[in-house]
DNA sequence: AGCGCTATTTATAATCG
DNA sequence: TCGATTATAAATAGCGC
């Protein structure tokens, strides 16, 4: 979008991926309520943040149209379906899910090791100056809040 | 909007108003989704026509995302599962993997943020000075791969 | 430290084929 | 009735305060 456009993938840098983040959900809550008195639709949106902090939006009622939903896809499905079945698609489920989850462990943890100054081989010229700028950031940060804390702990004496 | 905006109120042709359904529906769901990724969130959306079709997106499993919006909503509840599945040993394995996946993720996410000057507000002297320490160290690695990489680059020409 | 700004990108209402 | 096209409105990434 403006100044230039951000691929879509998760927003490393925490201070940039929370304001987005912001911003966005702002956008997406209004687009959803646009759409429901524009088209007459029942809508029910919910975010959740990694930190189980939940934002939502419904145009009518959230739990009656989460029912209605569920209605209409256990009443084709649940009867249909034998235990086995079930758990097979639970069973794929979690595997997914922990894939998934080990995924992101390992990108994280990659990133943990590059802003420790580790495993920086595979980064070009470009990462590294971005990476440098990320880390002169950080310990500009970690300092300043070092004198915020100290001055603090004189108060108190 | 283009060529003229629209009031946002129930459009009365049924034409138009299908053809901005359509047209919306696509962009809501897409921009829930850029949301779920570029943030790391967990979104649910509902869309259901007068008519009951239904039109949904889910980040995760929106099972799962209805389970936690009513975890969080109503006081108590015992289980996140339907009961039928619930006396099985493997849900209980594979919800306690899944949560220790994501306690994973979240120290590793925590030690992130620290490691780029975020989040420092519960952190003491001690471990800022410990921090600060590992950031330096960090900085002083870059930098040394900066000029091993610029100087590959050079012997390339 | 969330708001405003603004240059861009994206979404989309109207129109066209 | 549509998809494709456009002209315009809306959303928003990066900044600045």
């Amino acid at each position: 979008m403006p100044r230039g456009k951000i691929p879509i993938k998760r927003i490393e840098d925490p201070t940039t991926r929370h304001v987005t983040f912001c911003k966005r959900r702002g956008g997406l809550l209004k687009k959803a309520c646009e759409l429901s008195v524009l088209c007459d639709a029942e809508i029910a949106l919910l975010i959740i943040t990694p930190r189980g902090r939940i934002y939502e939006y419904a145009s009518n009622n959230m739990k009656s149209t989460i029912d209605k939903y569920k209605k209409q896809t256990t009443s084709v499905r649940s009867n249909t379906y034998s235990r086995e079945e079930m758990d097979d698609q639970f069973m794929q489920f979690y595997q997914q899910e922990v894939k998934k989850l080990r995924k992101q462990i390992y990108t994280s943890q990659i990133s943990n090791e590059h802003l420790q100054g580790e495993g920086l081989d595979s980064l070009g010229m470009k990462e590294l100056k971005q990476l440098e700028t990320r880390v002169e950031k950080a310990i500009s940060r970690i300092r300043s809040k070092k004198v915020t804390a100290n001055f603090s702990s004189h108060l108190q004496l």
